[in-house]
RNA sequence: GGGCUUGUAGCUCAGGUGGUUAGAGCGCUACACUGAUAAUGUAGAGGUCCGUGGUUCGAGUCCACGCAGGCCCA
């Protein structure tokens, strides 16, 4: 005989190994993809993770999101395939190689060749592989690890490559020159992804200076020296005083006031006069100096006078020319002019804007719209470039300055004594030349490489772009058709990203990447986007047979460096040479829908039958990575979504919502985590607390209640039926047991359940997971343990096993079946062997595996919302005695005779009626009085429905609302009988109400113990009668004996013999009058009373003593 | 500075389209129940629903402006 499986002290660590085990050994997984074969498919896509770190608690949250569609569609019926992939290429993993290795960029090519290099990055990248390969196995992320899409292979690459050439064929892909991001420590531009990534704006305190620019005192400027000034100067504040040698013009805006104000430098004390927006004056000079006189002041006064002599709009200044405040290097075209910026404002600084081409994104924008050049070195080849060289020194010729670089990129201790940033000697120059009005430390945000740490710099490179704002348009209305979850995601951040798109940057000069397959002749003037590796040899063929490269190579791997060696034959016979820039990372994760099927080069169909994708989650910090990149890449070859639903899922922060990082030491190590509570619990406490994109704090308090609330109620009510089911062998071989023959609350649960089946589908479908869990773990606590298995428990263990019995265990079973199955994609381990515990008694299902199985369909004629009301009612009627008892210090073990509920009309009445015996035996009442409007005692009171008064009424609704307050008994009587009554609103208005118009409930029975809630009102009838009492004392007999026989460890089925020593008369009462009920409570098969008794047990009853003595048929216990 | 987002009990969170006693769980306190027992029930304490204005007969809910936190970007 097959039982049901009962565990003691389960540990859900231990199932969570145990089911993985089943998993394994009966390829469940790819069984659960097998089974479906045919079905409609349910799309995808794995956001590759990249290997070279350990796996965080956040990746478990964001792996569940992910699984839970996934299981849940293959539940639904749907073929759900997953291919895993790893993202490989990328900075990250060249940083943590050139640590390891103890070198920079520079020395790539040099102390190791880029092949070793280039090998080592491969091997590093999947270092931690099998730790991430372990996460995802342990807590249950399903997903097709064995064939995983690598982003560093062959075939990828040249998937990539054949997009590339599409993109170029299409126009999309062009070289252009702009200021970038870009960081000197470790070598590179920065694409704004990086720069996006979390933590790179930092507060950092830097020199800034207030630099003054001396107006030249030429014709064209006359109107500012009407003052008889020697000197007239612009104030410009910058943040980054060692832009200030490449100073070529300075921007007002068009509309802002400016003023002319005569003062002194604070460092030299020379009489001067300064323009800066009149809004900033009170910034500048202090209020305390307005009265005193200009010639009051005296050389080192802290207190300098000022006087506001004039004043400007900004475009009255435009065109003012002013010396070069640094003149290091002069420019190839007239220079420092003021010029009209769009982007100038009086929020900070002095209203003017220094501007250096080469270091500042809108400098350069806005220096070319006014014909203001850059100022450039020339290089060792002889090509311009910017003063600050890519190491992030000054070039040779900023004498002062030259080798030093502009940041601290040379690690120096920042904290010795003599230590000065070269911001600050700068100031120091600038203040002794009489040309810095103001120096300061100021602390702002700048922007960090992610990697480094090292402060970015704005910067001017070569690039390679793709287009995108080409299909600016399309991008947004096809974003438009994506469910975004949560909306905002979508509309918000993503909508207003693709409104304000730029370019994307394609190019970084790194060397462990997707190789750009774009060859240039040397001029420029030709070019050669290669689109797969038959393109590339052929084209080697080429250019072997004309001589331009040695000898043939075979194309084995598309990586750096042997790309680069290969060397083509432009169409007028001339050298290409590869463009050396790697693509961005981005692109290789943003084109996975079509290289993880090496397509366009092969597999159409699959590729076809794969796109897009119907869903794909992760971290909402990939709104401008993956999910703008694969969106971007879909819309531009294929003029189609990449993905039609996506969950953008929040951060995991710390309990105190900070954010954890392993260096603070907050961080949750999720190895642990399941490790000690199990997959499932954690799983369901991060579904279940916060929806998936609010951010999460982790508590594992948390973690552990979730498990004894849900995990713990749940395997409770399990047991519970397996302890009976297995002593009653019911093993659900019997038909069904008609609806029309169960009980109410049999009928109530499976109507609960059923309601449950549709509201959880509605929420999964929704891709809602967290409503989804809750519904479900409401079900379990509130709904099946504490009130079917709480109300019904005597079925299980009482009687014969008949038709009542098997219903009642037939409807437990299928509540603990269907829960299995609704909590299948949050907790795939415990509902595995929950489930399997079931099937394998009743063997009702042939799956094997709750993953196997189907998602169970509704019984819409079991739901039946007047007994989902009426179930309600009981309940609130029982919550209302059990209070009732409590205040009046009534043990529930004490029957009562009867209660009382007043009843507003014969529906209320007959609801209450069909629930009667559940409130009586919960409740232990004997009977319940109705009263209602015959009984001439129902006191009733009135209340104005608002919602649907307001509505008519609207601004009257304080009249109507007083008037209904002023309604008798009467009144309400009359409303009631005659449907309508007339009110008074003031003394010309009336108004007539309907039933409908009102709300009417019952008020306190006079003279009686009440309590109410709502419209209910429950009234206890608290007399004692001596039968009463009896019954009392016997219950109570009933309690104390069953702790005997619990205390001394008899089984539930040992049968006893009572004796008692005839004491007090009351209880030898009741123990007359209910001796056959007190027997059958304890298993007893006898109750005999004596004189005297040896060995007895004293019990306490009240204020009664009883001495009792129980035997078993085996031995004498107590 | 901009975009998005959050703010409800000590903690974690619910509170469609505005409707008159703002809820749950945990925690705390007290009591009860007991053949599910490392469970359960009942009650109590605990709220200026972040603030200020506004719209409305009526605002936790809608609007505006702030404040505080978060994310992303300048």
């Amino acid at each position: 005989m097959v039982k049901y499986n009962e565990y003691k002290n389960l540990n859900y660590a231990k199932v969570g190994e145990d089911v993985l085990e089943f998993w394994k050994q009966n390829n469940i997984f790819e069984r659960s993809v097998a089974t479906r074969e045919g079905n409609t498919p349910f799309v995808f896509y794995e956001g590759p993770p990249s290997a070279n770190g350990t796996p965080g608690i956040h990746h478990v949250m964001a792996r569940a999101v992910k699984d839970i569609f996934c299981r849940y569609k293959t539940l639904k019926g749907f073929q759900v395939n997953r291919k895993g992939g790893w993202d490989t290429h990328g900075l990250p993993v060249e940083l943590q190689v050139e640590k390891e290795l103890g070198i920079t960029k520079e020395d790539i090519g040099k102390k190791i060749t880029v092949e070793e290099y280039n090998q080592r990055c491969r091997e590093t990248v999947m270092r931690f592989k099998s730790q991430w390969d372990t996460l995802t196995e342990q807590m249950g992320y399903w997903v097709d690890l064995n064939n995983p899409y690598i982003t560093f292979e062959n075939e990828y690459i040249e998937s990539c490559w054949a997009l590339l050439r599409k993109l170029y064929d299409k126009g999309y892909l062009y070289k252009g020159y702009t200021i970038q991001p870009f960081s000197p420590a470790a070598g590179t531009g920065l694409s704004s992804h990086e720069l996006n990534q979390p933590g790179c704006y930092k507060m950092v305190k830097d020199t800034t200076i207030v630099a003054q620019f001396e107006v030249r005192k030429i014709t064209r400027n006359m109107f500012l020296f009407e003052h008889e000034e020697e000197k007239v100067y612009f104030l410009a504040w910058t943040t980054t005083p060692w832009t200030l040698p490449a100073n070529t013009g300075l921007a007002v805006g068009k509309n802002i006031k400016y003023v002319k104000v005569q003062s002194y430098n604070p460092y030299t004390f020379e009489p001067i006069s300064v323009i800066l927006a009149k809004d900033l004056v009170g910034r500048y000079f202090n209020q305390k100096a307005a009265d005193l006189a200009l010639t009051d002041y005296s050389s080192g006064d802290k207190l300098i006078p000022f006087k506001v002599v004039e004043e400007f709009v900004g475009s009255d200044l435009a065109g003012v020319e002013y010396h070069q405040l640094m003149p290091y290097v002069q420019p190839e075209k007239p220079a420092f002019r003021v010029i009209i910026g769009d982007y100038v404002t009086t929020e900070d600084g002095t209203g003017i804007v220094h501007i250096s081409p080469t270091f500042g994104a809108d400098d350069a924008r806005v220096a070319a719209q006014n014909d203001i050049p850059a100022l450039l070195v020339m290089d060792e080849n002889g090509k311009p470039g910017p003063i600050v060289d890519r190491q992030g020194r000054f070039v040779p010729e900023i004498t002062d300055f030259a080798g030093m670089y502009v940041k601290n990129y040379d690690g120096q201790d920042e904290s010795a004594a003599d230590y000065k940033p070269t911001d600050v000697l700068i100031a120091i120059k600038l203040k002794e030349e009489g040309k810095a009005f103001k120096v300061e430390k100021y602390e702002h945000t700048y922007p960090h490489c992610w990697r480094t740490d090292k402060p970015v710099l704005y910067y001017p490179l070569d690039s390679w772009f793709i287009k995108t704002t080409a299909v600016k348009d399309r991008l947004i209305e096809l974003n438009k058709t994506i469910n975004w979850k949560p909306e905002s995601t979508g509309t918000g951040r993503f909508g207003n990203w693709l409104e304000n798109l730029v370019d994307w940057n394609l190019s970084r000069s790194r060397y462990w990447g997707t190789p750009l397959p774009i060859w240039r002749t040397e001029d420029g003037e030709e070019e050669i986007c290669i689109g797969s590796i038959a393109e590339l040899t052929e084209e080697i063929g080429r250019a072997v047979d004309a001589g331009v490269m040695d000898e043939a190579v075979e194309v084995k791997d598309l990586h750096r460096p042997y790309v680069d060696n290969i060397i083509l034959l432009s169409k007028s016979g001339k050298p290409m040479y590869r463009e050396p820039d790697l693509i961005d990372v981005w692109f290789d994760s943003g084109a996975m829908p079509y290289a993880q099927w090496h397509y366009p080069l092969e597999n159409e169909e699959q590729f076809q039958k794969n796109f897009p994708a119907d869903f794909i989650a992760e971290g909402v910090d990939q709104t401008r990575g993956w999910f703008f990149t694969l969106h971007a890449l879909a819309v531009m070859l294929e003029d189609s979504v990449a993905y039609k639903n996506v969950i953008a899922n929040g951060l995991v922060l710390d309990k105190n919502g900070n954010k954890m990082s392993k260096r603070l030491g907050n961080a949750i190590d999720p190895f642990e985590m399941i490790g000690q509570y199990g997959p499932d619990a954690v799983r369901w406490y991060m579904i279940a607390n916060a929806p998936p994109w609010d951010n999460l704090k982790f508590n594992p308090d948390g973690v552990v209640e979730t498990q004894r609330r849900f995990f713990g109620t749940l395997q409770n009510t399990y047991s519970f039926f397996a302890l009976y089911a297995n002593l009653d062998n019911f093993t659900y071989s019997e038909a069904d047991v008609p609806m029309a023959q169960r009980t109410e609350s049999d009928r109530w649960i499976i109507s609960k359940l059923n309601t449950l089946i549709q509201d959880v589908d509605a929420n999964y479908a929704d891709y809602d997971p967290t409503r989804a869990a809750r519904a479900i773990q409401d079900f379990v606590v509130d709904d099946l343990s504490n009130w079917y298995v709480r109300l019904n428990r005597k079925r299980f263990w009482k009687g014969e096993y008949n038709t009542d019995k098997i219903a009642a265990y037939q409807t437990l079973y299928t509540c603990l079946e269907v829960i299995a199955k609704l909590a299948a994609p949050i907790a795939p381990f415990y509902t595995e062997q929950l489930y399997r515990d079931l099937n394998a008694v009743s063997n009702k299902h042939t799956e094997e595996s709750v993953h196997l199985a189907y998602y169970p369909e509704v019984n819409h004629e079991d739901i039946n919302k007047d007994l989902e009301e009426r179930m309600q009612l009981a309940q609130t009627i029982s919550s209302l005695v059990h209070s009732l008892r409590k205040k009046e210090m009534i043990k529930v073990r004490q029957p009562l005779q009867r209660i009382l509920i007043p009843v507003l009309n014969d529906r209320m009445r007959a609801q209450i009626d069909a629930v009667a015996d559940l409130i009586l035996s919960e409740v232990n009442v004997k009977t319940i009085e109705y009263i209602d409007d015959t009984s001439g005692i129902l006191v009733k009171k009135i209340k104005p429905n608002f919602k649907k008064l307001g509505q008519v009424f609207g601004p009257k609704m304080k009249l109507v609302a007083a008037a209904v307050q002023r309604m008798d008994q009467n009144d309400i009587a009359h409303l009631e009988r005659e449907g309508g009554f007339e009110i008074m609103l003031n003394e010309e208005e009336t108004a007539v109400l309907t039933p409908e118009d009102v709300e009417i409930s019952s008020e306190d029975i006079p003279g009686w113990l009440v309590a109410n809630e709502g419209k209910l009102t429950v009234a206890l009838d608290i007399t004692l009668t001596e039968e009463l009492k009896q019954e009392g004392i016997a219950r109570d007999l009933v309690n104390r004996i069953q702790n005997l026989r619990k205390d001394s460890n008899l089984e539930v089925q040992d049968k006893i013999h009572i004796l008692l020593q005839r004491t007090e008369p009351a209880v030898m009462q009741a123990v007359e009058n209910y001796s056959s009920y007190i027997c059958a409570e304890t298993q007893a098969l006898s109750l005999d009373t004596v004189d005297e008794l040896e060995n007895a047990t004293l019990l306490d009853i009240d204020d009664y003593k009883v001495y009792i003595h129980i035997q078993t048929e085996r031995s004498t216990i107590i």
